[in-house]
DNA sequence: GGTACCTTACTCCTCAGACAAGTTGATAAG
DNA sequence: CTTATCAACTTGTCTGAGGAGTAAGGTACC
C-alpha cells in the first residue's frame, strides 16, 4: 500500500505524528492539545502546517477545535472505514452477516411488504430471469432483485447495511462466475422465485428459511 | 440539530460550500478544481481559509491536493457515517437490525464456540447476575455478554456491525432503565443463561430461537 | 517527422508576522 | 459569597514572500 517514494506534504506528516499520538494514548478523550504555537515548535514546523494538521483530523472527525478555547480530541482514531473492513475479511465470513441481514430482512418483508413492493419484486424476478447472462449484468439485476427484499423489511438500517456489502459483494461474485459460470441457471431462478412467493403469501418464517438456504449454496459455492 | 446560533468559522463554511457544489455536480469526479487564488476570490476569503477548508474535505477523503497540479475530487460525496445513520434511525429500526446479527451470531457460535469461549460465557454470565443493578453498569456488563456470544462466532464482520451498534443502543437502554427500572431481574437472567445453555449444547438452532425472542421482547419494551 | 531537452507559467506548500475574536480564570468590588 | 471586570491565552483570518513540484509548449537535434 505504501508508495517506495512518498513526498508527503508537512502537514500530511504533521496530522500522522498527531494521530499516532492520539492513538498511543497521549491524550484521553475530551483532553486539550497544546496549543498550535507549542505544537509547531515541537514538530519543527509553522503554525499554518499545524493548523491545515488539525483541519486534516478534525475532517476525519479525531479532533475539534474551538476558538479561543483549544483543539480537543474526540475520537481516539479515525472510524474504521466500512469498505476497509470488508476487504479484509474474506467472501464467505461477509456473505455470513449477509445471511443474517437478508434472512431478517425476508421474514421483515413478508409482514410488511406493500403492494406495490410486491410488484417490484415480480418485476425484478421477471428482469433477472430475461437478463444477459454476461457475469456483470447478472450480478447486477441479481442485486437489484435482493437489495428490493430488503427494502421491503421497511428497515432502514437493514438497507444501509446491505448497501454497504454491495461493492464487495458483486466484485466476488463477478470473479467467480468468470471462472466457474453457474451450472444451473433454472434452479438458481427457482430458489429467488420461491423467496418472492413466501413473501407474497406474508410467510415470514418460510421467507427467512428460503433466503438463508439460497444464499448458504452461494456461501459453499465460494469455500 | 441546527444550533439556533451557529457561528461557524469561515474554513467550516468554506468547506460546506465546496462540497454542496461537489454534491451539485458542478465537478466530477476526477476534475481538477480552481486554485486557491480563484476559489479565495469567489468566496471572498483568504488563501489560507481555502487552505483549510480544503485540508478539511481531503481528510474526509472528498478531495486530493497535489502540489504543482492543483486540487482533484476523489468522492462525490462524504462516506455515510455510521453513527449519523442509528442515531437518525429510531430505536425499535435499531433492534431489529440488531436481531438479525445477534441470532445468526448466536447460532454460529453454538457451531463453534471453543471451551475458553464458553468459560468467558458463564463468567459474564455470573458477572451479570451479580452486577451492580444501577443503569449504566447493568447495560454495561449486559452488553459485554453479549458481545462475547458475537465474538463466539468468530465472524469479524458480525463483530464490526455489533460494535457499531453499541453507542446507540446503550444509551438508549440506559435512559430506558432510568425511567422504567426492569420488572423481573430473574426472568430477564433465565433468557440469558438459555442462550448460553443453547451455545454450550451446541444447538444452533435454540440458540438463534432464544437470543431472537429475548431481543423481542426488549424491542416491545420500547415500543 | 519524431524525439529529447529545456524553458516557463502555473500550481500547491510553507513560513512569518500582524491583528481580530473568543474563552477562561484570576481578581477586585459590592 | 456573588458579581463584574480584566488580562492572558487560545484559535481564526489575512497578507506577503519565497520554495518546490507539475505540465505544457517551444526548440534544437537526429
Amino acid at each position: 500500500m505504501a508508495a517506495i517514494v512518498h513526498r508527503a506534504p508537512l502537514a500530511a506528516q504533521a496530522a500522522e505524528i498527531l494521530l499516532g499520538r492520539i492513538r498511543a494514548g497521549e491524550f484521553v478523550l475530551g483532553q486539550r492539545l497544546p496549543g498550535e504555537t507549542t505544537l509547531a515548535a515541537q514538530l519543527g514546523v509553522g503554525r499554518s502546517t499545524i493548523r491545515e494538521a488539525v483541519r486534516e483530523l478534525a475532517g476525519k472527525g479525531v479532533l475539534d477545535s474551538r476558538q479561543g478555547a483549544g483543539v480537543f480530541v474526540t475520537a481516539l482514531d479515525v472510524a474504521d472505514d466500512w469498505d476497509t473492513v470488508l476487504r479484509r475479511a474474506s467472501i464467505t465470513t461477509v456473505i455470513e452477516a449477509r445471511i443474517a441481514i437478508e434472512a431478517e430482512a425476508a421474514a421483515l418483508a413478508a409482514e410488511r411488504r406493500s403492494p406495490a413492493q410486491l410488484r417490484a419484486l415480480r418485476a425484478a424476478l421477471a428482469a433477472r430471469a430475461t437478463a444477459d447472462p454476461a457475469p456483470e449484468p447478472h450480478v447486477d439485476v441479481d442485486m437489484a432483485l435482493h437489495r428490493l427484499i430488503v427494502v421491503a423489511s421497511g428497515n432502514e438500517v437493514l438497507v444501509e447495511l446491505f448497501d454497504g456489502f454491495v461493492p464487495r459483494v458483486r466484485t466476488a461474485m463477478v470473479d467467480m462466475l468468470k471462472i466457474r459460470p453457474t451450472a444451473s441457471h433454472e434452479a438458481d431462478h427457482a430458489a429467488h422465485a420461491a423467496v418472492v412467493d413466501a413473501i407474497a403469501d406474508r410467510d415470514a418464517r418460510r421467507a427467512a428459511e428460503l433466503s438463508r438456504a439460497h444464499l448458504n449454496t452461494l456461501k459453499f459455492a465460494f469455500a
